[in-house]
DNA sequence: CGTGTTTGACCTGCGC
DNA sequence: GCGCAGGTCAAACACG
């Protein structure tokens, strides 16, 4: 019975319709017959439909086999040999009568052994049904093996495009990681008005600018340095103060913070006070609250309810803001307990066709592809803004970066607004979209934010920038020292300095305008990023031109006022 | 009946 | 301290 093949041997017993493998062979991890027969019974399903099987170990031969492990395909199933010196006793039997074309196959590691129910005698201890019709058997098994060999192709390819887009994210979140590291030594060893721009000398120094302000996800809080790495799809906002820009369409505001902590604990309400006052501000807890508290707007030209990105929300609370005569809605997330992220949705009070979604926190939940691109483009604005609370002069740079870098053609699509309670990043969408495109029907605008394997990296990508974005990043925040220069300095000061100005010579004079600048050539010098971030979000758009589904209002249907908003 | 939405009440922070 | 506004809660309600 033993097959040829040097001591792996494979043989099948065979009485009636039940048959067996008696010879030692090294299977692996063949253990309790529930096991097996368990295993079985998933593949049941797609493979061993309407045959029952049956399972022994070998006594005979001392080994009761702990587990097995085994694939199938179509009508055939293998042993994963990873345990040599296993042995058992596999009886299969089909339960109503079979054709004999059932083939059992081990695969020892070396090479796989198959046998079948019918005519391979030379497999068969004793049999039944040796005068089965070979060829086609043969012919079946050969193709079983072709289409085995097709989908382990297959499997394979997928494989490939799976480790890539891995890849992608791994090394934008990587870079991000990088960046802050680089942004947090350079704030220990430089002051703070001065550190962004001797970086960014150093960094043209090297004929390579890096942008690693932006990916800054704040001084070294673990909380906001987890945000920043998971990158998924916090996001939820508060679209206060977005008023004031009538032109802007789509907003998403990203906490960076709290969010991780709620993450094991459920939502935690935002309860961090708000750094305005400035009154007794305790140094570092309220800070670090406070960058935990950044958020990513996004303005859009929408006449759906609310922006499709991927994740599921569920509305917990609708509120008339002042100065706004539509409601605001307030979600959060349900795709899995306890998710931190909220968001709030909101029509632009001058524009109504302008949707300001606005995004807080982190998801603490695996994350579908379209909604990982929105997490992830989110979360980088929000790791940048976070990263520029940790001081003044560091805040806004970081925010001028992530305006140039999301808008390296369009210097005034990103804002900083000094006014906002949290550090709220603003991409503004409403420019680069075409009208028309919204004249259509529709009851969603859709964002499917392209996944991380489509993110390009290529330079190319950047060219797309200019018929996305149009308008300035604002930073938002209040806080810690970013509200200083936030407040001093127009946020469309920043918008004049293209990005391919070269920074300033350092000079610890240097205009903060001037700082900013410099920071901005040098941000939007890294095609990387830029490029990951800004086709992140134009992805948005495009999705919005073939996605747009005209539905009323996002709060149309309740205009229902708390006692607050009325 | 389970899930999601509506909506008034409640809590908290901030400005005066 | 008071009022306002933002944000959240949770009971009631609607829907499939």
């Amino acid at each position: 019975m033993d097959r040829p093949g040097g001591g792996v041997g494979l043989s099948l017993e065979a009485d009636s319709m039940r048959f067996s493998v008696t010879k030692p062979i090294p299977i692996n991890h063949f253990h309790k017959a529930n096991n097996f027969k368990r295993k079985l019974d998933l593949m049941e399903s797609t493979t061993f439909s309407g045959i029952e099987f049956a399972v022994s170990s070998d006594e005979k031969r001392g080994h009761v086999v702990d587990e097995m492990d085994f694939f199938s395909d179509k009508n055939r199933f293998h042993t994963l040999d990873n345990n040599n010196n296993k042995a058992g006793i596999v009886h299969v039997k089909p339960e109503h009568s079979h054709a004999g074309l059932f083939n059992f196959g081990v695969n020892t590691g070396l090479n796989l052994l198959t046998a079948n129910t019918g005519s391979d005698q030379s497999t068969m201890d004793d049999g039944i049904s040796p005068n089965v019709e070979d060829k086609q058997r043969k012919s079946e098994l050969a193709a079983l093996q072709a289409e085995l060999r097709r989908m382990n192709s297959e499997n394979q390819r997928l494989k490939g495009e799976l480790t890539q887009v891995t890849n992608d994210y791994s090394t934008l979140e990587m870079h991000l990681m990088a960046l802050m590291q680089q942004q947090q030594q350079r704030k220990i060893e430089t002051p703070l008005q001065h550190e962004v721009i001797v970086g960014n000398l150093e960094e043209k120094k090297h004929g390579q600018v890096v942008p690693r302000q932006f990916m800054d996800l704040g001084v070294g809080t673990t909380a906001e340095t987890d945000e920043a790495s998971q990158s998924s799809s916090d996001v939820a906002g508060r679209s206060r103060n977005h008023s004031g820009s009538p032109h802007n369409n789509v907003e998403v505001e990203r906490e960076g913070g709290d969010s991780l902590d709620h993450g094991s604990q459920g939502w935690v309400p935002n309860k961090i006070p708000k750094l305005n006052g400035q009154k007794s501000e305790p140094p570092l807890s309220t800070t670090e609250a406070t960058m935990r508290k950044a958020r990513v707007s996004v303005r859009a030209r929408s006449e759906a309810p609310m922006i499709t990105d991927g994740c599921q929300w569920r509305k917990y609370g609708q509120k008339m803001a002042k100065g706004n005569p539509c409601p605001r809605a307030y979600y959060r997330c349900t795709m899995a307990a306890g998710c931190p992220v909220r968001k709030q949705v909101q029509r632009c009070a001058e524009d109504r066709t302008i949707l300001i979604t606005t995004y807080e926190g982190n998801h603490n939940h695996p994350l579908p592809p379209a909604a990982m691109a929105m997490a992830s483009t989110t979360s980088a604005a929000a790791s940048m803004l976070l990263s520029g609370s940790m001081s003044s002069a560091d805040g806004l740079m970081n925010s001028n970066f992530l305006t140039r870098a999301l808008l390296p053609c369009s210097p005034s699509m990103a804002t900083i607004s000094a006014s906002a309670p949290f550090p709220t990043v603003t991409l503004d969408l409403t420019h680069s979209l075409n009208p028309l495109q919204f004249q259509r029907p529709q009851t969603q605008f859709h964002v499917p934010f392209m996944n991380q394997s489509q993110v390009p990296f290529a330079p190319q990508s950047g060219s797309q920038l200019p018929q996305v974005f149009g308008h300035p990043l604002y930073n938002q925040s209040k806080f810690s020292g970013l509200h200083t220069s936030s407040q001093d300095i127009n946020a469309t000061q920043f918008a004049h300095h293209q990005p391919t100005v070269p920074p300033p010579m350092y000079q610890p004079q240097t205009s903060l305008a001037d700082t900013v600048s410099a920071a901005t050539a040098a941000i939007t010098a890294d095609p990387n990023f830029t490029a990951a971030l800004a086709a992140a979000i134009s992805s948005i758009i495009g999705n919005a031109n073939t996605n747009n589904n005209v539905s009323g209002n996002t709060t149309t249907s309740n205009s229902n006022t708390n006692k607050s908003g009325s």
